[in-house]
DNA sequence: AATAAAATTGCGACAACATTGCAATTATTA
DNA sequence: TAATAATTGCAATGTTGTCGCAATTTTATT
């Protein structure tokens, strides 16, 4: 077990990198987090690890794919990508902040149409939905009647 | 004509915010550029306002959903939104860097679809894709083979 | 297991980006 | 056009991200 750990070390090992404490601690703050964290805030969750490398192992963690990049509001954040994490998107709520993961094939069917049809090969795609939750839109409605 | 700019204004008196040369300004930079930009290189472009005067104000156009927000690597950049710039979405060749916009009703329709499922009211939306163009895809091919 | 070579890290200094409070200015309202 | 309210610029400060280089760690080799 502990598949995940060493998926990763082979990932850096087949790119012809170094497996380094620094960035297995990285790592394991973006496992352990489980969510999308802001890169400082990961750097602040890494205290063993100085800021610039945090950072120069970010960039590389998404040059190799391990990592992926979502923007909430203003702000960009990473998280664990596809093979250590399930593939999902994110719904937010934009009144109380709700977020939702969603799955949903259609949607991944429908965005590689989309790509084809302007003869592209999709590799990559962010999609980021926000909108209002039923309980918001409950509130909502009652006061704008 | 002028229509944008007099609509432009009329957004901020229907929301109870003064109309100044300042946010006229900003207005312009987002208008001229016709792209997403950087909200450090609005700051730059628009010298005439204060670089504190800018951030406020793209809180502000945000927040009164003038503008909206799009991730490209890392960065956030900004860009106006639907009143005031066609609906569309971008697709980027990763290799060239090419960026081609996409228009599709379907594409819409599953996002509203797939929000409605999760009991969302769907309000905006990001879509960002990514991938290798035809030609891109021509060489890579050529040379991986 | 020991060592040489290569890769990565931490450090320190720095540059860019963003935020804040407050006095001066500008827009709005009457 | 004067009074009031909103917004701006300024200046100081915090935060985030970057760079070069010497010290350290990893990897490859024996």
């Amino acid at each position: 077990m502990n598949t995940d750990a060493d998926n990763f070390a082979q990932l850096l090992k087949n790119n012809g990198v170094s497996v380094t404490t620094a960035r297995r601690a990285i790592f394991h703050t973006l496992r352990d987090a489980d969510e999308p964290l802001k890169n400082g805030e990961i750097a602040r969750r890494t205290p063993t690890v100085d800021r610039a490398s945090v950072y120069r192992t970010l960039e590389l963690f998404a040059r190799l794919g391990i990592t992926e990049t979502v923007m909430r509001g203003w702000t960009p954040y990473t998280e664990l990508a596809e093979p250590f994490t399930p593939h999902h998107h994110h719904i937010i709520c934009e009144n109380c902040g709700k977020v939702v993961e969603i799955e949903n094939d259609t949607l991944e069917d429908v965005l590689n149409l989309v790509a084809s049809r302007y003869d592209f090969a999709l590799q990559k795609h962010v999609v980021e939905l926000s909108g209002l939750c039923a309980d918001c839109r409950a509130k909502t409605t009652r006061q704008a009647a």
